[in-house]
DNA sequence: ACACTGAACGAATCATTGATGATTCACGGA
DNA sequence: TCCGTGAATCATCAATGATTCGTTCAGTGT
């Protein structure tokens, strides 16, 4: 069956207490229950309960990442709409996860505060991305010749922050921001014309 | 004189004492007793305290939105060079306010939290001055003929909302978010290349 | 020695309460 | 009758104490 070293029988209990209960109603000694052990004794794998969430939080994004790697491979296929897929399906995947894992949000509010590191890995690992799909497409000719696509990359997600940001998207009604984000996705691609 | 209505009068002192002491830190007694009436006299000029807040706010945002009337009106000079420039007055004005009003934020951050449809409004009133630079723009030629107007005013909003939601923008320093604004305009202008 | 426990510590959280301040209104003076 | 007052009311906030929970560590069993 699945192996299980202390790290995941941990992970697993807590993300399934998290689920259910959420992050703040769930306690050290709860998750030690789960896993027959004490709650002292999780500190010997974790350095602390947020770091649990993190470790939650990490395994979550992976699976993001993934996504991204594997549209940014797709090198057949058209740098610009990929680069739509790209932040259509980040906008899918979070508002998925606010209806149907609610209490993750709440994870993912306690990171944003407690860890501001790791929001701004999560930007810096996007944007490479984003500039590696900007590079293909300036190597193809289907987008000018810019001179930092860093950069460019790194105006893509100031541009688009009101759908990555929580505070802002969870305010509107999820077709209204996906019509909303394709518009502005068209408009942008415009500005990479040749 | 300055010809004073009980309003005014009213007016001025709690702008006088939230400038210094903050919203919540100011009383209703106080400005009464700053007006030389009672408490409960100021309840036959405002409704609440926070429509004297609102009150505030709106003759705040109506010298802003002079400068925009102003902008839109100098029609013989670049209308993209004039939508830029409305996109940098509008940053320098809140970081000018957090400069040197600093308790103004406290006002602004109470409003926009219990009075919602106030920020939309102010949305909507910038959106017209911004489609208006837009169709000066289509009619010069400097702007490629735009299906909807106010629909791209509203796209450049979201593409900006960076610089002017303040839990955002707030976390920068000036200078960053003056260059990161020059560079996100100079990007967004390029999709309205004809 | 090593893996683990569970009691102990202190910080965070929650409920309770006391005080403050927004709002109302019955009343008194022009 | 019209202004305006100031005491009464009611919601809100801050202070307090009680409890919970994250974290540590001395100690137990292997």
């Amino acid at each position: 069956m699945t192996q299980s070293s202390p790290r995941e029988l941990i992970l697993n209990a807590a993300m399934e207490r998290i689920l259910h209960y959420g992050y703040a109603k769930t306690t050290m000694a709860e998750i030690a229950r789960d896993c027959d052990m004490s709650a002292g004794n999780i500190y010997r794998f974790f350095d602390s309960k947020l770091d649990i969430a993190e470790a939650l939080a990490r395994s979550k994004t992976s699976q993001t990442f993934r996504i991204f790697a594997e549209i940014a491979d797709r090198k057949d296929e058209s740098a610009l709409d990929r680069l739509s897929e790209l932040f259509m399906k980040r906008l899918c995947r979070s508002v998925d996860m606010l209806k149907d894992k609610p209490k993750l949000m709440e994870v993912a509010e306690v990171i944003g505060r407690e860890r501001p590191e790791f929001g701004q890995e999560l930007l810096d690992n996007e944007r490479i991305h984003i500039a590696e799909l900007l590079k293909q497409g300036m190597e193809t000719g289907e987008i000018r010749q810019l001179s930092a696509p860093e950069k460019t990359a790194r105006l893509f997600q100031t541009a688009l922050i009101k759908f990555e940001y929580p505070p802002l998207w969870t305010l509107f009604p999820p077709e209204e921001l996906e019509t909303e984000l394709k518009e502005l996705l068209h408009m942008l691609k415009l500005s990479l014309r040749p």
